[in-house]
DNA sequence: AACATTAATCGTAATATTGCAATAAACAAA
DNA sequence: TTTGTTTATTGCAATATTACGATTAATGTT
């Protein structure tokens, strides 16, 4: 089915997938890397930077937008992107802790 | 098409990519928390404290063991798996790098 | 050997993601 | 107003992911 039942998982548990989700493409990766690049980007640089059609770069644009962690502002007929600093570092609080989870000293794995 | 053109990225963009997607389903940030939680841990007691058939968790599990970031010991007819967390540290730090992006200091931006 | 237990694999259905051509929308300039 | 520029949206086709029943494989138990 492919169904996600996220009822099944804890809040905490869904929002470490829906952040690690949209940092699992590449293109997304690129775009983010970009912007903390050179501070603030046109929607249009970004097209000739990767090599991706317009409505791609878009869409890729439109999820980091939904999840915060971009923002987007109109200049004329263009639009200027940069990092959301503020909810930039509250997801990186949420991953650290996530990958910072403590490992057991006693090494009794299998 | 939804091909993943990987040659677009360079291979940095591509690990962090590929670590990322499989912590992007919650099945799989719970399995990592549990193992973490009790050191170590048989398939069955995954399947009955998450709420997903056997064979979506072996699944899940071979994705988390082909990306290295678990091990699985054969003990009898049971398997216990654990943290590789020698794989899991190499990870963090490439996790670690892309997220503490250094943010520019001047807020020029749009 | 026959049976039980546990996990992996296979096959398949449902759903989600990705990419882009075509088009629309928003704005600036002539 | 017409034209050009830039980005968003729509509508698909291709592919990938997720979930699970049925089965198989491997091992232990009687």
């Amino acid at each position: 089915m492919g169904l996600a039942k996220s009822e099944m998982f804890t809040d905490a548990q869904n929002e470490i997938a829906l952040f690690a989700k949209v940092f699992g493409h590449p293109a997304r990766v690129a775009i983010l890397q970009q912007l903390f690049k050179i501070d603030a980007c046109y929607c249009g640089d970004l097209v000739s930077e990767i090599g991706l059609a317009q409505p791609t770069i878009s869409q890729h644009l439109k999820e980091l937008k939904h999840l915060g962690l971009i923002k987007g502002n109109v200049e004329g007929t263009s639009v200027c992107y940069c990092i959301n600093t503020e909810n930039w570092t509250k997801m990186k609080a949420t991953m650290l802790q996530f990958l910072n989870q403590d490992i057991s000293e006693k090494d009794n794995c299998c």
